[in-house]
RNA sequence: GGGGUGGUGAUCUAGCUCGGUUAUGAUACCUCCUUGACGUGGAGGAAGUCGGCGGUUCGAAUCCGCCCCACCCCA
């Protein structure tokens, strides 16, 4: 190691292709090492990585080279996900098209050619951080759109159809006219702004009194289905059971009492439709009232209303309210502030539409996932609540298709004559919407008048929820249904997920539910869960405000190591680290640090000779290192690498560095020859084992340098090695009670020849050192230049400095 | 509006479960130093009313109550 310097832009990138030659992290059942499953949560390949991402993954790596370096084999295969919204609204932004303006088929070329770019930008982040997936071969790196994939979501599909899990319904649902799809309420985004408040003049068809109704959404009057004030209400209670008439339409609409109307919300009464937001699907499924829906999937005006038919929303808003003024229906206009449910996908505002859908049923599952939650654990604790909370709050079904193009498709043929949905068999991968059906009769009326394949494709999460399933069965993508068994076999799918604290509510739970319903077991024994990488300010890093930062330039600059390191030593597991440049370089100086300890202990022999004989420093130091491996697994067991990361540093540098190397330097060169030949071998010896430790100890965090030290002193990888095991590394640990006397006592001396103005080699003629510290006499004597070890006062000469230590020991030492 | 997490020197962070000497460590900063790995180094220094207010206590960063602020998720 003759640079003096660490080079990570020179050194990394051969060390990650070094191992991909190796096949070092090949996933090998054969093993015969008891399995280890990660469920690796794929990038999604719309957009690179931020920060975010890649400490994110770091981490998840740290947990693959733990868990290795203890004895597991490690089923960790490299992915993408590669399905869904996000990826088809980037495509339309693109190529600026719209999706349904433009063949199906063209349109999934579009998507696919930003998926192969943005997908290699990932995985290219991937290697230059050092991770040891599986296997970076694009065959062996699943997508979510690969046939296999597909094929598989399709087949669980198909599953629990056959188990009436599934269920088609005509409920109104959040839908986005521009995505022209139905959405889940958790893809749902909220956007501030204003909207203009009117107050519109009903009569009360009973009495011939007025009435006036606040609302934002005049063109819904139509729609209207009930009008509503709340129960405590005394200004209207005498409306009960009459009935409103709309202005302009005169229809006819029952006046009811009702909690959800808030009495200081405009007048205090307001009308239902068909549907203006989430609540009036409440009020409606509620009272079972029968819905008027006059908004079709264009967001236009349907025929359900003659004269405003075909006009889009905003258009029939102008029209009907321009009308509503000429009749003098309008009594007062004002702009108040609002929060609009959007599409998170594109932005566009929601609407309530009732579509057909397809619904996986939760909602009685939830007490089932409740037990799940209590005996699973979280890595941190209290991340277990996100989830619990969120299963207190589901109250109704999955909706599951979507009416998009870039998904799974739902694997479904309806028969021409009898609308019957017919399934095919679970096993390939099906396209309803181009291929031919595998069947030629119905499977219902028997007929073969033809079918008419589903044109309709899944949520992605319907995708992402099987992954445990798809990598447990498998491996280096080909199919393995014995290794399934095995890892079935256990009382849970697959040992650990690892994933952001963001997506608990999603990914997190509907796997859960799904693992439940495949195989009646939790799908994970493990769920790892992190904070976010945000911006200096703590917000969310965006690309919009100028606020993200890029992996690349982090790492071209400081090294994969340090990044690595960096998000490790911030903060402790599961808070969100707020990222800085500065003690990212910071982290860099210590890596060279590293190196150089490394490239000093390299330059003395590495086996002893001959005998040695152990001296009290070097049972010192062997003895911290093994308190600091055995409180390093302490982190390391519970995958919170902040403590590893940290005790680790302290050791290196405040104890090995800073201490011992500097106390152990005259014995190991021995020039003068002033120590036995037994007692340089003990420093040589020392020097080498605590090194070998401390890197197989810190390999986990930084793979890169600590293999680069490794293999050039042992001609092979750390990686895979074993874990260092604490009582291992001394038989009995000795004079680590005198640790905090030896810094202080250290301290002193190199500071007063500082205050002295001395150069720190400067000869000490005589001096009495702290009692306790007599074991470590002759490397002290050494280390700071002392002539003579002096043991009463007396002997000493009149310019003299005494220290009194904290433990009141004392330190003399004459010039 | 509900839930979660957090607020500790310039910056970030440990400690809080179980109250008790001088509040941990890092980065940045200032001063000094080329000693046979490392100036991407070493030694030293300065820097905090522990978000605010109130309570419990001999004693509170830590326990209790209220409030404020930030972020995340949800309605």
């Amino acid at each position: 190691m003759p640079e003096r310097t660490y080079n990570p832009q020179k050194q990394d990138i051969n060390l990650f292709n070094t191992w991909q030659k190796e096949k070092l992290f090949h996933f090998n059942k054969e093993s015969g090492k008891p399995i280890y499953s990660i469920d690796t949560p794929p990038p999604y390949a719309n957009a690179p990585w931020h920060m975010g991402g890649a400490i994110h993954y770091s981490g998840i790596d740290m947990i693959a080279r733990y868990k290795r370096m203890k004895g597991h084999e490690i089923l960790f295969p490299m992915c993408l996900d590669r399905n869904g919204l996000p990826i088809e609204v980037q495509a339309e932004k693109e190529f600026k098209v719209s999706m349904h303006e433009v063949p199906r088929e063209e349109f999934l070329a579009m998507c696919k050619q930003i998926l192969d770019r943005v997908g290699d930008m990932i995985l290219n982040i991937c290697r230059i951080l050092g991770f040891s997936n599986n296997s970076f071969d694009w065959d062996d790196v699943y997508k979510t759109d690969q046939e296999q994939y597909r094929a598989l979501t399709q087949s669980t599909f198909i599953k629990l159809f056959k188990d009436n899990q599934i269920y088609e319904d005509n409920r109104p649902n959040n839908y986005c006219t521009r995505c022209k799809t139905t959405i889940a309420d958790n893809e749902i985004d909220y956007r501030s702004g204003n909207h203009i408040l009117y107050d519109i003049k009903f009569k009360v068809k009973e009495t011939g009194e007025e009435l006036i109704i606040s609302t934002s959404r005049p063109e819904l009057i139509p729609a209207i289905g009930v009008v509503i004030y709340n129960p405590k209400d005394n200004r209207y209670k005498h409306l009960e059971g009459k009935t409103a008439v709309t202005p302009i339409f005169e229809d006819e609409i029952p006046i009811l009492p009702h909690h959800y109307a808030k009495m200081e919300f405009g007048t205090g009464i307001l009308m239902v439709c068909a549907y203006g937001d989430s609540g009036d699907v409440q009020i409606f499924r509620e009272l079972k009232l029968n819905p008027k829906p006059i908004i079709n999937t264009d967001g236009k005006i349907t025929d359900a209303v003659p004269e405003f038919e075909g006009l889009k929303i905003k258009e029939a808003k102008k029209e009907i309210t321009k009308q509503l003024e000429e009749h003098g229906y309008i009594l007062e206009k004002v702009d108040t502030a609002h929060n609009f449910p959007t599409c998170s996908r594109c932005g566009n505002d929601v609407e309530f539409l009732a579509m057909p859908e397809y619904y996986l049923k939760q909602v009685e599952y939830l007490p089932k996932l409740k037990e799940y939650a209590d005996t699973m654990k979280f890595f941190p604790d209290f991340m277990k609540k996100v989830w619990v909370n969120w299963l207190n709050t589901v109250s109704i079904d999955w909706p599951i298709s979507r009416r998009r193009y870039y998904g799974t498709e739902v694997p479904i043929w309806y028969c021409k004559k009898c609308n019957h949905p017919n399934l095919p068999k679970p096993g390939p991968y099906y396209q309803p919407w181009k291929d031919d059906p595998p069947f030629d009769t119905c499977q219902k009326c028997g007929t073969s008048e033809g079918f008419e394949g589903d044109e309709r494709t899944f949520d992605t999460w319907m995708d992402s929820s099987i992954s445990e399933i798809y990598i447990s069965l498998h491996p280096h993508n080909k199919r393995d249904d014995d290794l399934f068994n095995q890892l079935n076999s256990r009382d849970y799918i697959c040992d650990i997920r690892p994933q952001g604290k963001d997506i608990v509510r999603t990914w997190l739970h509907y796997t859960m539910l799904r693992g439940h319903q495949l195989y009646d077991k939790p799908a994970f024994n493990h769920a790892w869960i992190s904070g976010h990488v945000v911006d200096r300010k703590g917000e969310k890093m965006s690309k919009s405000k100028g606020t993200a930062i890029y992996p690349e330039e982090m790492i071209e600059k400081y090294g994969g190591d340090s990044v690595r390191l960096y998000g490790a030593i911030e903060a402790s597991h599961g808070s969100d680290i707020r990222f800085n440049q500065q003690r990212l370089q910071g982290i860099s100086k210590f890596i060279n640090k590293i190196y150089n300890i490394a490239r000093f202990v390299s330059s003395f022999p590495s086996t002893a000779s001959g005998e040695m004989e152990l001296q009290p420093a070097d049972e010192w130091i062997l003895s911290e290192l093994s308190q600091t491996i055995a409180e390093s697994i302490q982190g390391y067991d519970v995958y919170d690498f902040n403590v590893p990361a940290k005790a680790l540093r302290k050791f290196t540098i405040d104890l090995f560095a800073s201490q011992y190397i500097e106390m152990v330097k005259g014995r190991a060169y021995n020039r003068d020859e002033a120590f036995s030949e037994k007692e340089q071998n003990a420093a040589h010896y020392t020097l080498h084992k605590v090194l070998n430790i401390m890197i197989k100890a810190f390999a986990p965090l930084v793979p890169f340098v600590t293999d680069f030290i490794y293999r050039g002193l042992h001609g092979k990888s750390v990686h895979t090695e074993n874990f260092p095991d604490p009582i291992k590394i001394i038989k009995e640990k000795k004079f680590t009670e005198l640790t905090d006397v030896l810094l202080e006592s250290n301290s002193l001396i190199w500071k007063f020849k500082k205050d002295m103005k001395l150069p720190l080699n400067t000869p000490i003629k005589k001096a009495i050192l702290p009692k306790s510290l007599e074991v470590f006499v002759l490397d002290l004597k050494t280390m700071h230049t002392v002539e003579q070890i002096s043991s009463e006062e007396s002997e000493l000469d009149s310019e003299i400095k005494k220290f009194i230590l904290v433990n009141g020991e004392k330190l003399i030492i004459s010039l």
